[in-house]
DNA sequence: TAACCAAAGCTCTTTACCTCA
DNA sequence: TCTGAGGTAAAGAGCTTTGGT
């Protein structure tokens, strides 16, 4: 598989009989790409799968009150310093948010970029996480101006608006992949039980009529194929050496 | 019209940080 | 208090698409 081509990846992965996408196409994503199709039913059931508000994240900090976090600017907040992480641990985020010890993220953002290390973790308010998860429902990608216009709206960079929606992507894909490979296990369970009746059928039939010739028990698709032609095995010589397996075969490879 | 290039955006993978049991 | 696991924001690599020249 190439990891690059996201086709040729999608293909592997989605074409074990789910069919089951919807047709809804991201119109606003200029690349319609097989992900884009992820909005469609599978997607759905995902998201509403999901408990609410689940992501922002096992913080869980907040005190609910998602207003008053909003309209004070974004309670997201950087653990830069022991003396940070201190102050958290003893009065919680938003009294630290409160007291200007960690400072609100718009304002590192854009007025003091540099000021931090490059790795910057922040964590989404409870809020922000909301907003954002209705608007990835509403489209799993964004455009330009969406993503402007949602950076405004949640005071974060577009940058950080776009970074979230390529990790929700992947987990809307993660969980995905999941839910196929139980679906492919229970699919395989159930073939192997069906191929335990029908064995244990053609035991039975074997012993009611012994003399009748096995070939004309066993259907088409399960006989052998030729591997270049795929035709089936000449029935009259159905267990005969390699020489005469394919006795009318037109081709001189077999 | 074809070739080239740069920018933008995407996926995938990895890293770093945070929280919790 | 320490630690490992899990979740997630962020970064980097590489690819594709698109628009300009």
């Amino acid at each position: 598989m190439c990891p690059m081509d996201p086709d040729r990846a999608f293909d592997t992965s989605l074409s074990l009989g789910l069919g089951s996408y919807g047709d809804q196409e991201d119109h606003e994503s200029k690349i319609k790409k097989p992900l884009a199709k992820l909005g469609g039913n599978w997607v759905a059931c995902l998201t509403i799968g999901l408990p609410g508000g689940m992501a922002c994240g096992p913080g869980g900090s907040a005190s609910g009150d998602e207003a008053g976090m909003m309209a004070s600017g974004p309670a997201s907040s950087f653990s830069n310093s022991s003396s940070v992480k201190r102050e958290k641990a003893e009065h919680g985020e938003e009294e630290a948010v409160e007291r200007g010890v960690v400072s609100p993220r718009a304002a590192i953002d854009v007025e003091d970029e540099d000021e931090f290390s490059p790795r910057k973790k922040l964590r989404l308010s409870k809020a922000q996480s909301s907003i954002l998860e209705e608007s990835f429902k509403a489209h799993t990608t964004l455009n330009t101006k969406q993503k402007h216009d949602l950076a405004n709206q949640l005071n974060l960079r577009p940058r950080q608006v776009e970074v979230w929606f390529q990790n929700r992507r992947a987990r809307t894909k993660l969980k995905q992949t999941e839910v196929e490979c139980e679906m492919l296990k229970k699919c395989c369970e159930t073939l192997k039980e069906e191929n335990r009746r029908l064995r244990k059928e053609l035991q039975e039939l074997k012993s009611l009529k012994p003399t009748t010739p096995v070939y004309r028990q066993v259907p088409a698709a399960a006989l052998p194929l030729c591997p270049s032609c795929e035709r089936i095995r000449h029935p009259e010589f159905p267990f005969s050496n390699e020489s005469r397996l394919w006795p009318a075969h037109p081709s001189a490879a077999c």
